[in-house]
DNA sequence: TCTTGCTCCTGTAGGGGCTATAGCTTGCAA
DNA sequence: TTGCAAGCTATAGCCCCTACAGGAGCAAGA
């Protein structure tokens, strides 16, 4: 049984932030002692790493919530689990894609900019925008 | 001069936005009818698809605003345009850096995991979490 | 014993970037 | 004239924290 200072640096995730997590629902709220502080056990702070891992992950807190259940409960529910994963994996792919043409975008607009001349292709080709890629086709077909 | 659901429609940014844009200064608010309605000229739209641009390429509506600032200007400011812009770009590969190392992560975590088992391999490792990676290392640092 | 300084408590406000609602007025076409 | 779409303001909510104010508890040193 161990303080939240404690239970924040063994698990990672920061006193305000495990809070926040118990006020909002995505953890349990601790035993407390008679002066009202909280007292963590293991699988308490196994819970909060485990959320810190989800978090990492890019996971949000309604999935890491939902994947802790899921760990929590008896016999671990693979399939959904892999569902949760496969989703959020897909999304992954989908932001690293966009990111990707994002950067060929960013690249390409700086490209022929010979800085501090005055007037910058950068701003121009911002400038120039036309109407008619709007709204963008998603060319992140091949996920 | 048009209003401000047709401006939406050629700036691509929804009337609710763009409202919101206008609240917060990051466009200055347009002309108004008689009976108090919004009337955007060109260049007002022109500034609205400049924003929307740069939140496409992931600008934060700071500098969003700021590139506005220097492509509005005369002369256009090219040399801080071109820091902005380069800085944003180590943003984005940074961003796709760690997106990828995401996807890795979950690869791996998806990898061995027989859909349908009980034990699922995916929530183990999760829970299996040590306590010594953390604080984690920063591992893009080729950017 | 008293004080110092750290940790902890609750409650609340703020951030960024929207999105949605409620309740109203205006404009336009049938 | 009626009816509905589109506009207006103001406000609250979303997600995921982060930070602060103003207290209370607790261990160690003077």
């Amino acid at each position: 049984m161990v303080t939240i200072g404690e239970a924040a640096r063994r698990s990672g995730v920061g006193i305000e932030l495990i809070r926040y997590y118990e006020r909002t629902g995505v953890v349990a709220g601790p035993e407390r002692s008679p002066a009202g502080r909280r007292q963590y056990n293991a699988d308490e702070i196994h819970a909060l790493r485990f959320i810190r891992r989800c978090r990492d992950l890019g996971f949000s807190l309604a999935e890491a919530k939902s994947l802790l259940g899921l760990a929590s409960s008896t016999g671990l529910a693979c399939g959904e689990a892999q569902s949760v994963g496969q989703h959020h994996l897909k999304g992954i792919q989908k932001k690293i894609c966009d990111l990707q043409q994002m950067e060929a975008a960013m690249v390409q607009l700086m490209r022929p900019c010979h800085s501090g001349q005055q007037d910058c292709s950068m701003l121009e080709t911002l400038l120039q925008g036309s109407e008619s890629d709007w709204p963008p086709q998603d060319r992140c077909l091949n996920i």
